[in-house]
DNA sequence: TCCCAAGTTTGATGTTGCTCAAAGTCAATT
DNA sequence: AATTGACTTTGAGCAACATCAAACTTGGGA
């Protein structure tokens, strides 16, 4: 397929009327959706309508074009503000269409898509999530096996660092370790924690 | 240019030191920075050193190509976590090895670089700023000059969808806009806003 | 070893904005 | 007009988290 023939497909036009849903989070795609017409809501659903907006996009445009890139599954709801046209490209076309552009191009769009996705990542996370379950999810994200088979998290860069990253103050994280602790989630002082009850931690951190 | 040239360019190498500042947020850049090795952080930088961050990134990438794509300034200032090396390429070649690419491959860079810049804003916006200071930003962003001069807003969505664009509760929509109107920076009732001191405003909105 | 400065923890207190509930508005319908 | 239902406003209370200040570790140098 020659790159500019990316829209020169077999057309599977399909309408969404307004409240539809056109995209659900954590469902990994098989299409990537090109929005041809109509305005599109991102954000997040809970049980009725997007009750978090991160943004909104008017078509034409390419839809979570990021996830497709980067072969995840999307990180936001996409409901239909308007009346929506839109066509699906399967993942498949479009991973041979990323192929056969210029070595550059590849890697600008996967280091912009990647830019995003982290955004995205702790767009998310700060909206849905209060200290301590980032701070659990932190903790599972950073943690290492060690020889004993024990799992541990050895903190390498300032706690103030580390409380940042959460987008919440030293004191903060200072208060919710202790109470990891004292609830037997985690244990250990000083520079190390070790993960006592990583499932604990899953299931608080919401994962 | 050919584009897998993008890197083949005089090599103006540049080391910086850790704690060093790569790119300020709000400054038009003139050039696009490839960082060659090192972990970059990037966030916002209050007084001394990164208080919020958004991200880190470990090189080789490009780092804030959405902003070179889209022609903007960075929203983010970027900082050195390690010993950093990068190469700083002018942005008209930039331009020149976007506009050698695939029509369609300019358009999906385009479409997930907005995204990404929409994603930022958003996250600086509530960032550094509280619920007052977003509205105000809001309704400045949606004032509309009419015939008579007059600077007004016309609220066309239901608010509780504009408190949710806006990040917060609709009762404290209300409030805020209560308060707003009885400091006499705004009036008007029911679904018109009368901007009244719009440089109180701008000034609340911390633009 | 002692000391000093930076980092960390703790407690007390303050803010912000959310939740819940009740009352008020407005438009469309009967 | 009265009714109905959706939206908005208001108030009271509350939870989470920030801020401030003080005590407490810690890890190098002298």
């Amino acid at each position: 397929m020659l790159p500019n023939e990316l829209l020169n497909l077999p057309p599977r036009r399909v309408s969404v009327e307004p409240g539809g849903v056109v995209l659900r989070r954590a469902v990994m795609a098989d299409a990537v959706v090109h929005v041809e017409s109509g305005r599109i809501a991102l954000g997040l659903m809970d049980g009725e309508g997007l009750t978090h907006l991160l943004g909104t996009a008017v078509g034409p445009f390419w839809l979570e074009a990021t996830a497709a890139i980067l072969g995840r599954p999307s990180l936001v709801d996409a409901v239909a503000e308007t009346p929506v046209v839109l066509r699906r490209l399967p993942l498949r076309d479009f991973a041979t269409w990323m192929d056969s552009l210029p070595e550059s191009a590849q890697v600008v769009l996967r280091d912009v898509a990647t830019a995003h996705w982290q955004q995205a990542e702790l767009a998310v996370s700060r909206l849905a999530k209060d200290a301590e379950a980032r701070c659990a999810e932190w903790l599972l994200r950073h943690a290492q096996t060690s020889a004993q088979g024990a799992v541990a998290v050895m903190l390498q860069q300032r706690k103030r660092l580390i409380a940042a990253q959460l987008g919440i103050a030293p004191e903060t994280l200072s208060r919710v370790l202790r109470h990891l602790r004292e609830r037997s989630l985690i244990s250990g002082s000083g520079r190390v924690v070790n993960l006592v009850d990583p499932i604990g931690l899953r299931s608080l951190a919401g994962v």
